[in-house]
DNA sequence: TAGTGGTCTAGACCACAGG
DNA sequence: CTGTGGTCTAGACCACTAC
């Protein structure tokens, strides 16, 4: 199929001839990255839900009119990214945070002893939950005008009886609508697997920035360290398609039992 | 060239039959990783030296007797592990420490406004150089036996006037026999740099846990903090090619006008 | 103009999963 | 047995670099 030399140049953008005739940038991209772009579109659409397989890379060509091999590039740089996840003789699935293999999968305290997953599942308590109207240093980061609705929630991780990590997390009103501290709750599993299925919101990538600091008084108790103790100030910013930021997360670790894992390359 | 079908079986490891006969773990690799493999081990035995350019697809496709295709996926590899870099028109080159465009490849810390160029470099000062005999929590990380001789260095990196980073660097002896404080100050450019120039050393990829501790009585006089001051607590071990460690690192950083930054995906 | 990495194609075969 | 992703090849052409 497709025997014209340039499938998708007519269909796609075709981007700036080859002599870079006047335009500030270049703005040509390969073949496969229009396509890695489209697949991504379907993904952001829900074309394709969380956990789901999607078609076949021959399916995918025929749909494109590319060749499987331009297919398979694309997937292999959204596999990269951890938006798909491919299985040898099953197919390639949208990747979700409700996989029970890896419960926290931005998480990255591990104890200081064996791994994430020899100490059992973290016991949560939701400290509190409310909705309210974001001052500038919640609204800014997550791209909101001060005193947009956004939900808070503060809660307590405790590890085998120790409580480790206290965190608010500040959602965008808009997107969490219906959220209440009952569903939080009562759900099994991770916070960003009920983001999915509850409201559709997918975290694809994170940032963070790490500080220590002292323990006030109100996180001294909730975690019981004395007040002064130093503690891992974890600020995360999560994102899903489109770099959007739909999450705002202030974390302190104790860091006596458990450490931050970090690889570098 | 190369009209057999399985041009390296017979040259290199065969791998298990396609039954798995009976073999514990199946200790198949596909032909890209043997070449994968290949130009690894001459990389290690440094037939192409940090910065250089390495022969060309075409050339190493000659040498393995594969098709050009097949030594792209294995360079493709290398790249996305940061052990050599591709440069279109030019060629691929093996990855160094001193390119002058990232001056500290592996260092996390980011000044909080503007980003790690804005500030100019850091201002070095060496505090201590000596030699010793490894304590057991000094040899263990550096896979080395207790006792045995290694380097121990402290410095302070400031940057502005402001003293951020206290550190405590430990090196196996052997592999850095001839090293002194005063290559060390003398050296302009990363540490990273000068162990791959003057001692042949390659850093390849490191690891950190970090923790968040109150300043004891000798670092916050170095780092001008008060006694008690939550500091970040890094330590890395880094590693060369084989994943053998080559270095162990100990640093307290200030975070009151810094940050450990960190991407998650 | 020559040589390099980068893209795209088409077709073959292998390894794995599941009916 | 079929269909999936995974590997390998061969050849074409494009984009960039340097001489």
């Amino acid at each position: 199929m497709a025997t014209t030399p340039f499938p998708l140049t007519d269909t796609l953008a075709t981007a700036g001839e080859t002599g870079t005739v006047a335009g500030v940038t270049p703005a040509f991209s390969p073949l496969y990255q229009q396509i890695k772009v489209l697949i991504l579109q379907s993904l952001q659409a829900g074309e394709w839900k969380p956990g789901e397989l999607i078609p076949s890379e021959m399916d995918l060509a025929a749909r494109f009119r590319v060749s499987q091999g331009t297919v398979r590039k694309a997937i292999d740089e959204l596999a990269a990214e951890n938006l798909v996840v491919r299985r040898q003789g099953k197919g390639t699935f949208v990747a979700t945070h409700a996989e029970h293999h890896v419960q926290y999968r931005f998480l990255r305290l591990m104890p200081d002893s064996g791994d994430a997953n020899s100490e059992g599942p973290a016991e949560r308590q939701i400290i509190d939950c409310k909705r309210l109207r974001a001052p500038a240093d919640i609204a800014r980061p997550l791209a909101l005008r001060t005193g947009d609705a956004v939900l808070q929630l503060r809660r307590v991780l405790a590890f085998q009886g120790t409580p480790t990590i206290l965190e608010d997390v500040w959602l965008p009103g808009g997107p969490f609508k219906g959220m209440t501290a009952e569903r939080l709750a009562t759900y099994r599993g991770p916070m960003y697997a009920l983001f999915e299925t509850e409201f559709g919101v997918r975290m694809v990538r994170a940032g963070e920035k790490i500080r220590a600091v002292a323990a006030d008084a109100a996180s001294a108790e909730l975690l019981k360290v004395p007040v002064g103790e130093p503690l891992l100030s974890v600020e995360r910013i999560a994102y899903t398609y489109n770099d959007l930021p739909m999450e705002l997360r202030r974390g302190l670790y104790r860091t006596d039992t458990h450490h931050y894992k970090n690889e570098l390359s």
